[in-house]
DNA sequence: GTGAAAGCGCTAACAC
DNA sequence: GTGTTAGCGCTTTCAC
């Protein structure tokens, strides 16, 4: 049979109200009957109920988190950093997987938003700032994380890629390249809107003509960059900027396969999940774009639980950003320079 | 402020139990009354609280999933596929990091054991059986994943790799390897035993002395496979197989590196986390072992979902098998063979 | 076919 | 320094 609060109270000879007192440290408790209830609920096995808690406090302590992908190492090492903060403050983390689908999403974000979760963590695959909005009730604690809208509603969280990208564009020019193609991720995405932006306007900047056609697409999940690299090599590119790290190494995996040598044939800018293998395996071949993964999970937590704390607090929006590694630059390079 | 069930009530001129009835389909309610009730309750935008629910019923719709290392390739997969199927069934995840250290994972099973979750999947770091029972309510639905303890206490999903193990020792022997290393995960659990013992066996059935020499741990966590391979190398090592994903793609870049050719310097038999980037790159130079991770975690979300549904079903042990995947054999071989 | 009302376990306002 | 007690929003028994 559960015990609950009211077997304690009994058996230390106290009220309930001294117990839960006692057990949150919310009066004062003299220490004779600190002790009487302490014994009791370790004679019983008492622990607390959580649900009757939240229930009653309204605090569920726990952050949901809306992922794109969970098995993309980008995403995964970004959960982990947020749930090392939100554990160290007692939260716990509720995962959703949307597999970039918009339903998905919806239908995650109305189940977390009833009354499952204190506040939410989105990297949205939205691709209107309203059809977002519109599933949140008002005041409801959200922090956009990567992804965000020019709707400046919700606080943020994410990484500006527009120097690394630009600078990056330069160098290949700088190095005799002219046919420069880019594989995006999903178009209608910041981040990927964002970094072709930079790619569009560092190449006529650098004074080669845009071509609309070295502009590719592909869907941020596996298996997707094939396609685009074939294009681009159809085309002659004799550089390629691989916007995010899972298309990345794939590319790499791909080239390799049909016998394209990094450096030499084509030359690969390409973005790296931070520490990754490929990264430690290709950095002598490829110019890499290092996004600050961890900082970014734990910036995060840090805005969420500002918000569930306080739901009237400014609209907050950190920028962070990554970092360019030319690969015949030192390693000792750090990725917060600009 | 927030709209509850006898607003609704109200405003559809019933009983808040009709509402409920209707919301649940739990009992008849004429055409006319429930066309009043929805109405009402789109108008108001009334949305049952989850946690009011979950304290009435005592059933909290979620699952917690306890796993040692979330941005480890292999469980980030595994919560995936166990994410997809809860969802379908309505259950949420929630997900506790313990980086394999046993605390950590006391602390979350205390955590989510008191009124969070209604069952748990755990891929146990423990050294003891006991110390992770004595955590438990007793009851409780529990599915252990991936590792297993010898009591059969708790229903488990896991995968037997001796088969693969046995075999690709043979295959090294009969390649004409004598000196044959093999790189285990920490030395406590379930896993790097049976994988241990495999080995064992497979060196002394060939005929081949043991060597305690030739047997290293690493702690399945970054960077951790170095040191192993150093030891092993200074062993004159003729073979080495690292017994996961994570251990083994950082022994392909540390060789690489060092300058050793694979398949011409050293034969190496590697754990993959099913359809890596380096399973693909490598896949004609190393042998492979496969683990069928996607298929682990759809057995663990339905194991526990019968196990919360009816926490009195019987023990139930499944046992799925790895891949055995030479390089030399067409690709075309099936991970579910034998 | 529907309603009244008890009560899940806890917290916190109010009372002493 | 501690006790009494009213609910939080929902489900569900019992009654009609």
């Amino acid at each position: 049979m559960k015990v609950t609060i009211s077997d304690v109270a009994k058996m230390a000879g106290v009220s309930t109200a001294t117990v839960s007192h006692t057990i949150n440290n919310t009066r004062y408790v003299s220490e004779e009957t600190r002790e009487r209830v302490y014994a009791a609920i370790s004679k019983l096995g008492y622990t607390p109920d959580a649900s009757a808690r939240s229930f009653r406090t309204g605090k569920k302590k726990t952050i949901g988190f809306i992922v794109p992908d969970i098995s993309n190492k980008f995403f995964a090492t970004m959960i982990e950093s947020v749930e090392n903060y939100l554990a160290a403050a007692g939260y716990h983390l509720i995962i959703a997987n949307t597999k970039e689908d918009m339903e998905r999403e919806e239908k995650n974000i109305r189940l977390l938003t009833a009354g499952l979760v204190d506040g939410l963590l989105i990297a949205s695959t939205m691709d209107s700032f309203e059809r977002l909005n519109s599933l949140l009730p008002a005041g409801f604690p959200v922090v956009l994380v990567d992804r965000v809208f020019s709707e400046k509603k919700f606080s943020s969280v994410c990484v500006s890629n527009f120097q690394p990208i630009y600078r990056s564009v330069c160098r290949l020019v700088g190095k005799g390249d002219r046919r420069i193609g880019i594989i995006g991720g999903l178009p209608r995405l910041s981040t990927t809107k964002e970094r072709i932006s930079a790619y569009q306007q560092a190449i006529s900047d650098c004074g080669l003509t845009p071509e609309e056609t070295f502009i590719r697409y592909g869907d941020s999940m596996e298996n997707s960059a094939h396609t685009c690299l074939d294009e681009l090599m159809e085309q002659n590119c004799d550089a390629v900027i691989v916007t995010n790290g899972l298309m990345a190494s794939e590319s790499i995996i791909y080239l390799h396969r049909k016998g394209v040598q990094l450096a030499r044939d084509i030359d690969l800018v390409s973005f790296v999940d931070y520490e990754s293998d490929f990264y430690q395996l290709y950095a002598n071949q490829i110019d890499s774009i290092v996004q600050p993964v961890d900082e970014l999970g734990a910036a995060a937590g840090e805005e969420i639980l500002k918000r569930v704390e306080n739901p009237d607090a400014p609209i907050f929006e950190k920028v962070l950003t990554s970092a360019y590694r030319p690969y015949d630059v030192p390693k000792s390079w750090n990725h917060s320079d600009r």
